[in-house]
This record gives structure tokens, C-alpha cells and sequence, in this order.
RNA sequence: GCAGGGGUAGCCAAGCCCGGUCAACGGCGCAAGGCUUAGGACCUUGUCCAGAAGUGGUUCCGCGGUUCGAAUCCGCGCCCCUGCACCA
């Protein structure tokens, strides 16, 4: 009988939000939990991997609902930026992907033509969001809080924010180097494309650049990551081939490639382009080098990229591999040489000179690694490997020798910037920066890196705001433990972040120039404490020009008093006071989560934010962090499934059982890849869950069982470990429990003859409460089957308590268990078919000398005071001769023995009398006849000496 | 480069912070038996090696160390991975 989860999920969701069981609502004096996840940006559909952390909230707040908690959860939607406007676009144009994805997803084709704007896109994807993802995965959001970033009422807390962190004097202005499309302004450059068609890995080189001057007062400007090789130049590369320009900048003619003239155009003040240099009118001319004022030769090489830096190249043989075969490759070249004049004496002066000594490396380790690597020629590949390797460890390992003047003996990681200052200040060297690969525009247009003169940024780098947040996050739950640690390495390493853009985004204007938007990352930070006001202003309570300075600064602050704030603002006097106790109410945040990709950007400038602006009881408390749901090769695909869109996924799944694979595939702290079938066998344990509780709904007897009080008692432990496992937010272990090993329980219980009405009906009670965090929809439906009224979603569970009754029932139990499986190895092993069964229980005295052991303080017990102890005791000559022996093995087992061990080693049960009550079921499931001895009794049958084997919870046992 | 993470049985994946409860949760796969043979089923048991007695042996990337005791702590080595700023 296959389930209907889909009628059964409409049910329950409508039911729910009919009920407002969702809607959070203040109860004074009663516990409240406050969580978020990182609200998503609406740059197009989400995909099942997006569900889990979203999911995991989901199950944690519901959790914290049934344990005495008032929760809020609101939910957002991040619009700023310009990924709308992208799929608007994409749309207008007819793309045939975005297209097709609409269509695919079932969006009639009138929507689709109204999705040519920017604004109906955000609308329409929030709606998707919010229907055909939170509300279909059953969410307990309060819907009525929904905000996205750029409503109105949201700007005019972004713009507060702005205030609130200038006033701080957190808000510095100055210049920026960023990648721009001529056309659009400033772009992101990430490997999800955004916003621009290619290069998203690229990345904004500073090079340091190095004037050289030839006799006729112009500058050959080299572009170098390098600078500290300038003791190790021997010779200068010009591409003949290439147009050169002079260039005027700052009041000098600098020589540099076309390209590189326009880069700079975009970087310096002024730059003029005052005509062409031509490339092989300089060859086998000199040109002097900065710092050391030597006087090198122009060597041509066709490998000076015109759209590379500035399309001239500093040549140091010793430690640029690609140099030091230049030079090999130019000497072989006799026909290249005469055309230019290049004398075999100039390639005797342009060899390499020793700069700096690395471990494991020789003197001249270009020349070292290219005969390694068997590189002879320009052409070669593997030249990249090896700058690269050479790069690396001469970087991090390499000092420069005795040549180098006043940096000899010095680090090449220190000398690099200490000569780089050196030749700026001096004048010989600038900056300039570039790409490390050409980047495109999504309008196709070259992406170049752009001065921006008054850019401006929130100051993260302030010490005393990173001290601040630093201290505070020492406080704050942070999961995983390892980013728990991480977070002060993370706070100490932020920097300025530029925090508005110029260009045409969606966003909030900034408030003290309006030529500017509030860049995305800026303005969602502070935005949890926005979903306390965002109801009033969905309910029309507070209009966006009633959200003035003293509006946010009383609400969130406290400052003033709400009759003037309501004079200046025109908002009603109760309102104001009934966001500023709401706001009192639900801070701090408890748990705000997202993606791993938050862990250095989005989490530490919300902490930054929170304790820049907020008093300290509302800082935030904790931060989980969320692995994805992957397939392999990093994306979800549609080879391994999960490409489906998210309502067809529910459909074909169901969202319980999706909900329940997220939880329990694997710790939330592991990338793991989705997989159709992993989550039928979800679907297909639901099921199998939903006919067990049928089954147990048939236990009709109103008689005691002797399984009964075990029963209970075994519930009892385990609502004691779920809760601990959900302090810690260990949904897993939460789930392996309730979903795999709570099943065994009943099934044990009716195995060992269980048949109570009212125990098992408590027991389900719990267990199907306990499944509701997690898997609402179906224990809804149990709930419903077992004839309780109200939702289980909001029962509150039982805290659970373990005393030292609990514990000898459950030792009882395991004596039974332990028992049967010692008989089970023994027929395995022997492979005998029992006719009789033996079952002698260890006598007295070694019980006896456990509790004494146990009772040791140290818990290493003293064998020789156990035997003392026993002797005096025991009677039979035979029994004497055990004493040694078993107190050697007591004192290691109670060694051995965790706490929990000891517990349950010291729970002291008549064994005799538990074992004579299970007979029964012991001759039932053994299939032969059970006899039940003191290992102690003469009476007993037991030919091959067992008995002295007998333990305390282990009797000893015979086949026949 | 900066800041971090990881290597566990056929596969996925817990455990590691707080050493003994660990031959190592759970799932998947596989095997045997049962139940049924309408069903992607369900139930029980097993699944490192050895064993005619409940046991012993060998395991948690490699090598060393600390310890009565190490998958867990420390050192070295090999391999793999993640995030990184106007992308949320």
C-alpha cells in the first residue's frame, strides 16, 4: 500500500497555515529561538541541493517549537545586483536556455513575455521561492516577514545602516582598483558568471612596474610580479613585431604596447598616447635598469604579449626559466642576431647572474629545472610549471645572496615589497594592475581593471571593530567546531570592503552620494533584524517614508521615546512600541546558516555589521555552516538526477523523504553528492515506518506485559540522548536514532511478547512526536491515524530523564539480548542443533566482587584485595580456585569500562529471576528447551564444566 | 598566494575536539533463511581472517613517537579537497 505523500504533504501544509501555527508570535516570559538561513539571490531557479540547509533549519526550528520555544523564522529573498536584470535579458533576447528552464518549469508563455523586466523577474522568482520551495517543503516561516532587498521599506533600513556605520566612522573613502566593462561599470568577476561571459577565474594582478631608461629620455616600462630580480638583470625583450606607443604619464614618455596604454589610460590621471615607438628600432640598443643603474641590451623576443602588462619584458635568466631559454634560443639564432646586430659579446654580458639561494635549488635555478624538465625551446608547455615551481619556492624559501646589496641576507618574501617601496617612492618603479586572463562582459566588451578615485568602504579592517567581533565570536556557537576557530583568523584577515558600485544595479541608493549603489554584500548583513519590521510594513502598519533615522534608531536601539519618535515620524505610537518589544523579544538571532561559501565573506561582515551598529545583548549566538549536495564533478547534473526542478523532485520523492535524506546522508559538515536512489530507499523507509506504527495501532490488550516497564524506560533514554545530540544540532545522530534504531525498540517489544495498549500508545505518542522536526507531513498523518487531535507539530516533547530504575530495566533486557547472542555464536561456530539449553547464572560472589571493583575510586580496582575480599566469602574448595583468576578479569573489564559501562556493570538484577521469567520467549526463539541453573547449584547439568565461565550479566551457558 | 579541511572496511559515511564503551553508528550493496510469490517489496541473520563453544588474530593513508592502552594525541611523509571580497 504505496503512499499518497503528495495529498498527504497539501493536507498538512494547508492545514498548518490555516492554523498560523507558523506565525510567530511573542509570549512574554516564555523561550524563544530566532534562526535564519542566508537568504538566497533571485538569479534564477534553485536546484534539490539548495533544500538542505534550508531543510536543516527547518527541522531545528520545528525542533526548538516542540521543546518549549517560541520561534521565528523568517525568510528573504536577496535582489541587489544585477542577476535580475541578467535574466531579464536573457529573456528579452529570446536565449534559448533561460527560455526553455521557463518553460520546462511549466511557466505559461504569458508569464514569460512579462519576465523581459527586471522587476517582474524578482517578483516572479520570489513567488517561486517562496510556493514552490518553502511552503511545499512545509516551512514554519512566518510568511507575513517575507522581505527582498530591494522593497522600499527594506532601502530605508540599508540606508540606516549606512548612517549608523558612518557615524561610527566605519565608512572611509579611497582609491580602488576594480575590473570594469567600459559600457557597464564595475563587474564581479566569480566563477558562476554573474555578471560577466567569461573568465571567471581570473584574477587582479598587482605588478610592480619598472622604468628603464634609454638614452633619448624615454622609459621602457616593464610590468613584473618580480621586482626583486633587478640584480639579476641581464637584458631587456622588445617584440619587434608589436606597435609600441610613447605615452606621456605623470610628465614622462613612457614606452609601453598599445594595449598596455589604454589599460593605463583607465588607472593614471592623465596618460596621452603621443605617437608610435617602433619595436626594432630599439634592438641592440641599451637601456639602464632601476635601482642598480646598469646598462642592459635590447634583445628582441617574440613572447612579449602585447596584451600582457605593458607588452615589455625585464629579462632575468637566473630565475625566469622563460628568460634563461630565450637567451639560449636567441644565441642559436644567427639570422635574428645579424638583422638586429646583436654581437655574440652582448650574449656573453646577458649571462645569468646568481641573485638568490633557495634550499635544494643550485645558484641559477631557471637554468637548473629547464634541463631538468628537458625544456629546450619556447614552444614547450611545461615552461609554465616551471616559473611557476621556481616562483613558489624561491618566494617562500629563497634569501637574497651577497650581490644584492643592502637586501642581501634577507628574506626574497620581505625584499619583494621592501624593494618594490624603495623604487615607488624613488620614482623608478609604479603599480598597475591587470588581469591575470582576459575577462568578457556579459555584453561581450573587454573587462579592464579601473581606478575608481573615491570608492568607498566599510572599514572591517578597524581594530577595534575586529577585536570586538573577535571577543564576541569566542561567545557564539559556530559550527563546525573547526570554523569555530577559524572565525578569528578570518575576522583578523578582513580587510576595507568597497560597499557601493556605480553602474546600473539593483539596489538602494547610497544615502550621502546618490551616484552610487549599495553594493550586495554590504546591504545584507544587519537584515535578521529587518524581518522584525518587515511585517508592519507588508501589513501597511509603517510606510517606507515612516522609516526615518529615529524610526530605526528606536526600534533597534532604543533611543528616544516612541511619542516623539511617532510626532516625527506620523507612525502610531502603539506600533512603534509593539516592533521595539518584538524586537526586544526575539534578539539576539540564535542561528543564522548558510553555505559553506559564506564562511569569508558573508559571515564575518554580518558579525562586523551586528557589532558595529547593535548593542551587545542583541549580537547574534550562533552561525551553522552547510555543506552542499553535490553530483559528481561538483554540480548537480542530470545524469545522477537532481537537475529536476524542485516541485518535480517533491513529486516524484516526496518531500519527506527528501527531507529526511538531507538529514541523515551524511553530517551536515560533507559535500555529498545526490543520488535518486538514496532517496527512494528515504521514500521507502517513510513507508515501512507508516506500517509499523499500523501494527503497533493493533496492540489491544489492557494486561501488563513484563516488556512493558522496559518499554518505557527505554524511551526514556532515548529522549535523554536526542536532546543532547540537538543541543549540539546533531541532526543526524538525532535522526539514526529516531528513524533506525527507535524502530528496533518496538519491534524488540512486541518480539518479547509486549501487547499493552496504553504503553505502547505513550510510546508512539513520543516516538512520532519525535519524527515530526523532520519529517512533519507523515507524522502528522500518524498522529491523525493514532487518533490524537490537535497537530503533533506543536506537542512539545518530554525532556527525559535516566535514573537508576531506567537502568536496570534496560539492563534486564540486555541480559536476555547478550544471552541470545552467545547461543547464536555458539550454534555458529559449533553447529549444533540444540536440543536443551543450559543456562547457569554466576553466583553470588562474583557479583559481589564487581560491585567492590566498581566501587574502586581510582576505577584501576586491587586485584589482590578483590581475592582477599571473596575468599573469606566463599565456601566450596572449588569455588576458592575461580577467586584468582576472575579478579584479575573483573579488574580488567572494570577498567576498560566507560561510564556509561559502569552504570549498567553495576545494575544489580536478580538474573535468576529475569532469566526464569523470560523462559518462554527464550525456548520460543532458541527452538529447544531452556533450563535455568545458579552456576553454583550441584544440580545442575553441565558436562564440559561451563559453569565456572558464568559472569555477572554473562551466564554461562550449555548445548546439547 | 591567504585562510582552512580531509584520507575509516565492497561503496557512501559516523566516530577523532573529551584515548579505553571500537571489528569500529547507520545506509547502500552482497549472502543465507523466512514470508510471500500483484508489486522499486518486507522480516530475521550474516557480511576482515580463523574457529565444533560464547573466542583469538589482524585492521581505521604510510612511517615514527607519547601511553598500561590510539582510528582518536604529537612529529614527519605521500595523496586529495574547500573558500577567498563589489558573487550571495
Amino acid at each position: 500500500m504505496a503512499l499518497d505523500f503528495s495529498a498527504i504533504e497539501a493536507k498538512w501544509r494547508k492545514a498548518w497555515y490555516e492554523a498560523k501555527v507558523n506565525e510567530s508570535v511573542p509570549v512574554p516570559g516564555k523561550k524563544k529561538f530566532f534562526m535564519i538561513f542566508a537568504y538566497p539571490g533571485v538569479t534564477g531557479y534553485l536546484h534539490v541541493g539548495h533544500m538542505r540547509g534550508y531543510t536543516f533549519s527547518d527541522a531545528v526550528v520545528r525542533y526548538k517549537m516542540m521543546t518549549g520555544h517560541q520561534v521565528l523564522f523568517p525568510v528573504g529573498t536577496h535582489a541587489t545586483g544585477n542577476g535580475a536584470i541578467t535574466f531579464a535579458r536573457r529573456v528579452e533576447r529570446g536565449d534559448p536556455v533561460a527560455v526553455d528552464v521557463l518553460r520546462a518549469n511549466g511557466v505559461p508563455e504569458e508569464t514569460i513575455a512579462k519576465l523581459k523586466d527586471p522587476m517582474e523577474v524578482v517578483k516572479f522568482l520570489n513567488d517561486v521561492f517562496i510556493n514552490d520551495y518553502w511552503k511545499r517543503f512545509g516551512f514554519m516561516s512566518d510568511w507575513r516577514r517575507f522581505t527582498c532587498t530591494i522593497y522600499p521599506d527594506y532601502s530605508k533600513f540599508i540606508e540606516w545602516q549606512m548612517r549608523k556605520l558612518m557615524s561610527e566612522g566605519l565608512l572611509i573613502q579611497k582609491p580602488y582598483f576594480a575590473p570594469a566593462c567600459l559600457e557597464h561599470g564595475p563587474v564581479a568577476i566569480d566563477a558562476s558568471e554573474t555578471d560577466i561571459s567569461k573568465g571567471g577565474n581570473a584574477e587582479v594582478l598587482e605588478y610592480t612596474v619598472l622604468k628603464f631608461d634609454l638614452e633619448d629620455g624615454r622609459k621602457l616600462v616593464a610590468a613584473t610580479l618580480r621586482p626583486e630580480t633587478v640584480f639579476g638583470l641581464t637584458n631587456f625583450w622588445v617584440n619587434p613585431e608589436v606597435e609600441y606607443v610613447d605615452a606621456q604619464v605623470d610628465g614622462e614618455i613612457w614606452v609601453v604596447s598599445r594595449e598596455a596604454a589604454e589599460k593605463l589610460a583607465l588607472q593614471k590621471d592623465k596618460v596621452l598616447v603621443k605617437g608610435s615607438a617602433d619595436g626594432a628600432s630599439l634592438m641592440a640598443k641599451r637601456c639602464r635598469a632601476p635601482y642598480t643603474g646598469k646598462m642592459i641590451p635590447i634583445f628582441p623576443s617574440v613572447l612579449c604579449d602585447p596584451n600582457v602588462g605593458t607588452g615589455l619584458v625585464m629579462s632575468v635568466p637566473s630565475d625566469a626559466p622563460v628568460d634563461w631559454i630565450g637567451l639560449v634560443e636567441l644565441r642559436k639564432d644567427t639570422a635574428q642576431r645579424e638583422r638586429y646586430g646583436i654581437t655574440d659579446q652582448m650574449m656573453d654580458e646577458a649571462a645569468p647572474i646568481p641573485i638568490i639561494d633557495t634550499p635544494g635549488w643550485g645558484s641559477l635555478p631557471a637554468i637548473e629545472i629547464t634541463e631538468r624538465m628537458g625544456i629546450d625551446s619556447l614552444a614547450d608547455p611545461k615552461l609554465e610549471e616551471a616559473t611557476k615551481e621556481i616562483y613558489k619556492t624561491g618566494f617562500h624559501k629563497g634569501v637574497m645572496n651577497e650581490i644584492c646589496g643592502g637586501f642581501a641576507g634577507q628574506p626574497v618574501e620581505r625584499a619583494k615589497d621592501a624593494m618594490r617601496d624603495e623604487m615607488l617612492s624613488s620614482g623608478q618603479a609604479d603599480l598597475f594592475y591587470d588581469l591575470s586572463e582576459e575577462v568578457l562582459c556579459r555584453c561581450g566588451g573587454k573587462v579592464l581593471v579601473k581606478k575608481i578615485p573615491d570608492q568607498w568602504f566599510i572599514d572591517y579592517a578597524s581594530p577595534t571593530l575586529t577585536e570586538r567581533a573577535k571577543e564576541h565570536a569566542l561567545t557564539m556557537k559556530i559550527l563546525p567546531r573547526e570554523y569555530y576557530e577559524n572565525m578569528q583568523a578570518v575576522l583578523e584577515w578582513y580587510r576595507e570592503r568597497a560597499c557601493v558600485r556605480l553602474g546600473n544595479w539593483l539596489g538602494t541608493r547610497f544615502p550621502f552620494d546618490q551616484k552610487w549603489i549599495i553594493e550586495a554584500i554590504a546591504d545584507s548583513t544587519l537584515y535578521p533584524a529587518y524581518y522584525i519590521v518587515s511585517r508592519y510594513a507588508n501589513e501597511g502598519l509603517v510606510r517606507p517614508d515612516g522609516m526615518t533615522e529615529e524610526f530605526f534608531d528606536f526600534v533597534m536601539l532604543g533611543k528616544g521615546n516612541s511619542e516623539a519618535v511617532a510626532t516625527s515620524t506620523g507612525v502610531p505610537r502603539e506600533t512603534l512600541d509593539a516592533i521595539r518589544s518584538e524586537f526586544e523579544y526575539w534578539h539576539p538571532l540564535d542561528i543564522n546558516l548558510g553555505g559553506k561559501e559564506h564562511m569569508t565573506v558573508h559571515f564575518p561582515v554580518f558579525l562586523m555589521n551586528h557589532v558595529a551598529i547593535l548593542r551587545p545583548e542583541h549580537w547574534p549566538r550562533g552561525i551553522i555552516v552547510n555543506w552542499y549536495i553535490t553530483a559528481t564533478g561538483g554540480k548537480i547534473s542530470k545524469s545522477k538526477g537532481g537537475a529536476q526542478p524542485i516541485p518535480d523532485a517533491a513529486e516524484r520523492f516526496g518531500v519527506d523523504a527528501m527531507r529526511l535524506f538531507y538529514a541523515h546522508i551524511a553530517s551536515l559538515y560533507v559535500d555529498v553528492p545526490w543520488d535518486d536512489e538514496k532517496v527512494e530507499g528515504y521514500r521507502d523507509r517513510l513507508e515501512r515506518l507508516w506500517s509499523q506504527v499500523q501494527e503497533l495501532l493493533e496492540v489491544r490488550a489492557d494486561e501488563e506485559s513484563g516488556i512493558d516497564a522496559w518499554l518505557a524506560a527505554r524511551m526514556q533514554t532515548r529522549l535523554f540522548t536526542l536532546h543532547r545530540y540537538m543541543d549540539t544540532y546533531d541532526l543526524r545522530s538525532y535522526v539514526n536514532d529516531v528513524y533506525f534504531e527507535m524502530p528496533r525498540d518496538f519491534k524488540w517489544y512486541l518480539r518479547r511478547y509486549g501487547k499493552n495498549k496504553s504503553v505502547v500508545s505513550k510510546a508512539l505518542e513520543t516516538w512520532i512526536a519525535l519524527m515530526a522536526p523532520v519529517t512533519p507531513h507523515i507524522a502528522e498523518e500518524m498522529w491523525q491515524l493514532s487518533g490524537r487531535e490537535q497537530f503533533v507539530s506543536t506537542y512539545q516533547i518530554q525532556p527525559g530523564s535516566v535514573d537508576e530504575h531506567i537502568i536496570i530495566e534496560e539492563a534486564k533486557e540486555r541480559l536476555i539480548e547478550r544471552l541470545m547472542a552467545d547461543v547464536a555464536e555458539i550454534v555458529k561456530v559449533t553447529g549444533l542443533e540444540p536440543k536443551r539449553t543450559v543456562v547457569m547464572v554466576a553466583p553470588k560472589w562474583k557479583q559481589e566482587m564487581l560491585a567492590m571493583a566498581l566501587s574502586d575510586p581510582k576505577g584501576k580496582p586491587d586485584v589482590p584485595a578483590l581475592i582477599k575480599g571473596a575468599i573469606s566469602t566463599v565456601e566450596s574448595p572449588a569455588a576458592k580456585k575461580e577467586v584468582p583468576a576472575y579478579a584479575k578479569d573483573v579488574s580488567t573489564e572494570v577498567m576498560k569500562a566507560s561510564a556509561e559501562d559502569r552504570q549498567m556493570l553495576g545494575a544489580l538484577i536478580d538474573e535468576m529471576s529475569v532469566l526464569s521469567a523470560a523462559k518462554g520467549f527464550l525456548e520460543s526463539e532458541l527452538g529447544c528447551a531452556v533450563e535455568i541453573f545458579a552456576a553454583d547449584d550441584p544440580g545442575r547439568a553441565d558436562p564440559k564444566g561451563k559453569a565456572r565461565l558464568a559472569k555477572p550479566g554473562r551466564p554461562a551457558i550449555y548445548l546439547e
